[in-house]
Formats: structure tokens, C-alpha cells, sequence
DNA sequence: AAAATTAACATGTATTTACAAGTAATAATC
DNA sequence: GATTATTACTTGTAAATACATGTTAATTTT
């Protein structure tokens, strides 16, 4: 059953306020309304508005100062894989051109993955795929996805080519990523990767391995990305 | 005037089940107890009791299921620099063993800073240190920390040996480090790095710049970190 | 004119109350 | 016995209210 979920009064004025600060409506250093104003003028109460705030802040839209107000923070203008900031993925994912090298296909989960598997996980099999993404016609991520293969009907036929994964997730099986975690290293790049990133051998390349949790409990999206980093910094909060 | 701050009861809360879940009594996996058996235990009432454990979730340390319950999340094992969760600083710091290359020393900003910086931290001035920083007696970070001159006595003749800096600057300024942002790279290790880290010269290093806020506005953390991930890597959330 | 006080307004903390919605175990029904 | 409904318990959302505390600007005093 789809039951269509009433968006509660405090994510709205989350996604209000968060289009206007994307849109510039809202400029880095401005002061937002205060509250008592949201209040009046979207007919809430202070705790609801400090809810939909609070949110903000956390994805790092605004800083709050007690006496002063809610300021709009600067935001990130450089390639940020490293936040899920809100509902919507990274900043500046639009423009990575996406290359598939191998379509998804449903496999066994290779023996010492890089993250511990539950015995459903292993016994639905996994479903394996591998990405170059470019930015302006720089390979900048070589992908290596695996998800397991729970309730996820026809996804080894889905066009991925322009479709990123988590859009194909959300559209097609109401899933989203919720939050993650990630091991960072820095590594040389060995020849299969040098050649999908175009670096010379051993040239130093950003090793992420993540795991991703999702809305399905026990269903976890993991991922291990090679970046290359010459001209783009990966960008990140905390 | 130093005005002792009364600590909010929900902070107490968050400090306690913090402890708790760090020293083992509630495991991974666990069920915290009930929002209102914990407003019966700690005499609050549930928005307060609701705002700990929303702190908890923000932090990493817990994860809220509707109808559930909270449950004790899987805690980051390995080194933990990427976040700043709460009032402390990140996992694994205290077997952080630190020495000083370079004392702190009040000096003029590098042209090309980093980042980019105010007219009055221009003005001020920047205290400089250099430390590299072992783990288990393996050289994992060299760290450049850049910090403007703003009303920080004595910072330059203070011993930093045993204490982090972080502590330094809250215990005897009263700054606390809120949230940050950084941009990470894998580059090859120069003489320098390579000296420190004990590695050869051109082994790929992770490379962080970061800029950390503080509690006093205008004034901000610099910091530039080389680490060593051949043995350890680093650990994020998102 | 400069300094100290005050007032207005911002966010922070906390209580009380109510109902909605997801989960899981139990009871009732087929 | 298997399915369905009920029930109790969980967290989620929301309102109304009160007072504390930090910030700023206007006012008053010196």
C-alpha cells in the first residue's frame, strides 16, 4: 500500500526556506526572519518554527545566535560528496556526466567485503555495478556500487545513464538515504583506476568506502569510490 | 566577567546516556529506555527528555525508530577526526600522543591563506603551531593550525604538550569549537611530510584544510592536516 | 560628549497537554 | 492453525505558555 504521507507543517517551512536560500533569495549573512515573524507569517507556533530552524542549522543552511537571530551560512561551492544535506544529495551533482563501465548485475557479495554483511545481505545476493562520473569532461569518481538485492524488482534493467542511483531509488522504490558513514584514505592509483580517472600509476587518489542506511531497515547501500582530487577537493561539514 | 553557565538539564541527560553508551553499559544494538521511563527516571518532562535524544541522533550515537524506540547505533572504531559530536572532541583522541615541531608563535598570515580571511583577523595577526600527533607511536597527523589574535593572553607561552588545544582554548578562554568545514585531497608527500610521517617521498597523503568556528564570532580555527592512512584510515559520518 | 542604564527584541530552556502514527504482542475470529 | 482485529506502547507532531539569557539600540545620567 502507498500511503501518501502528509508532510508535517515543520518540513515545509524547512523546504520554504531552504529553495530561498538556494535561490538567493536569502543571501550568505543575511538575517532570517525571527521567529516570532515565521510564526505571524506561516500561522505556526514557536516550537514548530524552531523545529523547521533546527533543521536548518543542522544541514549547515544557517547558524543560529541567541540575542542576534538566524544567519544564512555559506554554503559549499565545491564538489561536496561527503554531506546528504536534507532530502536532496550533494551540491553541484547535476553537472557530473555519468558514464556506466559495468551494469548492474546481480551477483554473490565478494568474500572480505569492506564492511561487515547480515545474514539476509548475504543470503539475498547483491546487486553490482561500476560508475565513472565526469566534471566538465574530467573523470573525477570511479563508483563501485553494491546494494543488496531485497525487494527491488527490475533494477538490473533500469537506464542509469542519466538517472542518478538515488534518484532511480527514490522514484522507482520509495527508498532514501537517511545517513552514512565512510573510511577515508589516500592511496596510489593502481592500473585499472588510473585508467578510468586518467592519472598515471600510482599517482595519490582519494580511497571512500561508505555505507549507506536507508528508510528499509536492514537494507544499507554501499559504495566504493576512487576520486581523483589533481583539480577538485572534496568538500565536507561537520 | 566569567559567568558560570548553568548546564541545561537536557545537556545532562545527553552527557549521561553519552557515558553510558561510550563505557559500554548500553551496547550496540540496545534499546535506550523509553522517552517517558526516562522522564520518570530523570525528573523532565519529554520535549526535554526529546531533545537529548535528538542531540544523541544528531551526534551519531543513536538512532530513533517511530513505534520503536531509540537504539544504540554502531560507534566508529577507528580514528575519528571528521567530526566534532558534541562537547568533546573525536574518538581516539586521548591515545592521540602529541608533539610540538613548532611552538606557538604570533606571526604574520601567509599570503595565499587557505582560506580566505576578514580585515580584522588581516589585522590581528596569527598564532602559528606545528605539531605531529602518534598513535600507538606511528606518526598519523602533522598538523598546521593557524588561530587570528583575538584576545588570547598568554596563548604563546602555554604548554601544549599533553593537553589538545582544543582543551586548551576551552579551559582557559572558554572557546568551543561548533561546526566546521573542510576540503580533503590526496596528494604525494613532500621531503617535509615525508619526514614527519616517516613515509617515502611521493606516498600518496591525505591531505585536510579545514576551518572550524568557534562560540566567539570573528574568531575561527585554521587548521592544514597531512595523515599517514596507511595503517589507519579515517572515519566520518554523514 | 561619554558612559551607564534601560527597554525592546532575539533565541534558549522548560512545562503541560493533546493527538497522530508506527510497532509488536495479544486476543478474537474464521 | 492461520488470519484478522485489538490493544498497549513506542516515537512524531503540534499548540499554548512562561521565564531565562544574549544583543542591540535608545535613553538617561554623569
Amino acid at each position: 500500500m502507498v500511503t501518501l504521507k502528509t508532510v508535517p507543517q515543520y518540513r515545509k517551512l524547512y523546504e520554504i526556506l531552504r529553495k530561498r536560500i538556494l535561490d538567493g533569495v536569502y543571501k550568505e549573512g543575511d538575517l532570517l526572519p525571527s521567529e516570532n515573524e515565521l510564526c505571524q507569517l506561516y500561522g505556526m507556533t514557536r516550537p514548530t518554527v524552531r523545529q523547521s530552524l533546527s533543521t536548518l542549522s543542522n544541514d549547515g543552511y544557517i547558524r543560529k545566535h541567541q540575542g542576534k537571530g538566524s544567519i544564512v551560512h555559506n554554503l559549499p561551492k565545491e564538489i561536496g560528496i561527503l554531506s546528504v544535506s536534507g532530502t536532496t544529495s550533494a551540491v553541484g551533482d547535476r553537472k557530473l556526466k555519468t558514464t556506466i563501465i559495468v551494469k548492474p548485475v546481480l551477483m554473490q557479495w565478494p568474500e572480505d567485503f569492506m564492511f561487515p554483511l547480515t545474514q539476509l545481505e548475504k543470503e539475498s545476493g547483491c546487486i553490482y555495478m561500476e560508475r565513472v562520473r565526469f566534471l566538465e569532461d574530467i573523470p573525477i569518481f570511479y563508483d563501485i556500487t553494491f546494494l543488496a538485492n531485497l525487494n527491488l524488482p527490475r533494477i538490473t534493467s533500469r537506464q542509469f545513464k542519466n538517472k542518478s542511483l538515488f534518484q532511480i531509488l527514490r522514484d522507482y522504490y520509495r527508498i532514501e538515504i537517511k545517513s552514512g558513514e565512510q573510511r577515508i584514505k589516500a592511496i596510489p592509483a593502481n592500473t585499472k583506476i588510473s585508467r578510468f580517472l586518467r592519472l598515471k600509476k600510482d599517482q595519490p587518489v582519494l580511497h571512500l568506502e561508505r555505507k549507506m542506511e536507508t528508510n528499509i531497515p536492514d537494507l544499507f547501500l554501499y559504495s566504493s569510490i576512487f576520486c581523483n582530487t589533481e583539480k577538485y577537493s572534496i568538500f565536507g561539514r561537520f
